[in-house]
DNA sequence: CGGATGTTCGTCGAATCAGGCAATAATTGA
DNA sequence: TCAATTATTGCCTGATTCGACGAACATCCG
């Protein structure tokens, strides 16, 4: 048994290899299905999670949200249900042993249905749990990403079996330890769910104004128990999370539109350039001129 | 408006009369749509509905569950969200007006779907509802309903254009007035959903003689929780839920492969002959050989 | 029915945030 | 190089948000 373990082990590890030649982010035709690739560690880099699954396959990663730190090295998997702005970086890699990472996108649908299906599923204990979880991959998991992935050697028949993959590593998922997560997110009226809607919501909407209190209305629930739950789903207040989302997509912005810092902090819902600056450096480190600089430097 | 909604009202009587010219049960070419002609009102008649919406065109309707009596007359639709054993009866009908009705039946996966999707959808206030409600259609229904019959002049539409409309129709249920009776069925984890997996599991092995308890606890529920919750959306006890699954059964049996009462009580989890006679009269009115006896005479 | 458990919700003090203004630093273009 | 523009920082004020607490409420279970 332990045999097979790490057989499959091995196999994931050189499939993926074999994908990932060079570092970067590799998209393949299974338009769900990345994998990376690093030679070295990597600076802090923030950015944004959705609906979806990570592995590790080889080095080491952590990823930090709000002030938490998760760190999952080979065989473990991360899971997040609702968008969720963090910071990731490869810890552990090398030109030898560079570090390997899937990452496979979920369908909220497909989940919704497999849940529904599931016969006696035991009902939720707790009514809120962190979007974010690591546990450690078994065996069944990992061979249906294995199955996935050597998938891509025939494409010809990705769009017929790829879904039915897919679909098994929800079942999986859900019947394993990352269940309780993803049935949070999908059971109909839930604060889980009312959360990822209001999340789904600012993560659109991030420019306007809204009072937090009114969107905690649109939820149908008080202020005090929509802080309460957002901050266990998402790991941080509704504020910093709106917060994060607008300096994401700003420093997006400057980036990629090469737009001045006042533009960019109107664009994305600042009125005060000040503010706007003042944040900025608290979250990236440095204010957004100097950060840009070194960022453009840095490629 | 009026004018319209009689219009449309006018449109589907006569739709559902072209349809069925002759009195029965008609299938059609869209499978889960069904239409019924009655010229006579009938005797009661126990049968089981499933997950379906049933509308009342003309003439009037009468079902029982347990004690309760529902009448719904033209304009109404009932709708039930798990197979319930009822006693269904036309209390009008006549050669010059026939009593006309619909069903269609629902499907489960998309409703789960929906539900997950609707946006900002207020919390179920109460934990069960009775999985069978009334409610007087209204226009986009109507109107949705009235397209789904007349898609069948255009059978080669049918495959692409009935599951657009009766998804239509699963949103606009979900909105409406029934919405939170379908919602409680999906509500992943919810007491509802619970006892609708339990009602899925004793139709499947009415056979087997599993205690009531075993049965709540595999629905994780402790045997008092369990009965509440049964009763409120069965409209009767687990046992007595079971019994008519069993009745109703050795009736077919007895019915239509001419089985013996002793055999046909046997096949369906009686260990006693005469538990069996005595709880046939108390539900069907006659004892079995004299049912069945009346039975094949009234056709 | 009644005790035990868990959830919601309003309230409150403390903390944080947004924006205004002004001074200073950095960058850009002439 | 200087001037003009833009970015950054400091500080202040009012508004908002945060998180904790306890009462009210619903649910579960025996």
């Amino acid at each position: 048994m332990l045999a097979k373990v790490n057989q499959n082990e091995e196999a994931l590890t050189r499939l993926a290899g074999d994908i990932a030649q060079t570092d970067g982010n590799h998209s393949t035709r299974i338009p769900a299905l990345m994998i990376f690739r690093r030679s070295s560690a990597t600076d802090p880099m923030p950015c944004i999670y959705g609906l979806g699954l990570a592995l590790t396959v080889q080095g080491d990663k952590r990823v930090t949200l709000g002030e938490e730190v998760y760190d999952y090295g080979p065989g473990q998997s991360l899971i997040t249900t609702v968008d969720l702005p963090v910071v990731s970086y490869v810890t552990q890699a090398s030109t030898a042993k560079p570090y390997l990472g899937i990452r496979l996108e979920l369908d909220a649908r497909t989940i919704a249905q497999s849940a529904a299906e599931m016969e006696f599923a035991a009902p939720l204990k707790v009514s809120t749990t962190r979007a974010l979880s690591i546990v450690t991959l078994d065996e069944g998991l990992r061979d249906a990403l294995t199955r996935l992935i050597q998938l891509l050697a025939e494409p010809q028949l990705i769009p017929f079996l790829a879904p039915l993959i897919q679909q098994e590593i929800i079942v999986r998922l859900l019947n394993g330890e990352h269940g309780p997560t993803l049935r949070h997110l999908v059971a109909v009226g839930s604060p889980s769910q009312q959360i990822a809607k209001a999340v789904a919501w600012l993560k659109q909407h991030y420019k306007e104004n809204m009072p937090m209190d009114d969107l905690a209305a649109t939820v149908h629930m008080s202020p005090s128990t929509f802080r309460q739950h957002f901050r266990a789903v998402a790991g941080m207040s509704p504020l910093q999370y709106l917060k994060n989302l607008r300096l994401q997509e700003a420093r997006q912005l400057m980036l990629n539109e090469d737009m001045d810092a006042s533009s960019a902090a109107v664009r994305v819902g600042y009125e005060s350039a000040s503010q706007f600056s003042r944040e900025y450096s608290r979250l990236f480190g440095e204010p957004p001129q100097r950060d840009i600089k070194r960022m453009r430097e840095s490629i």
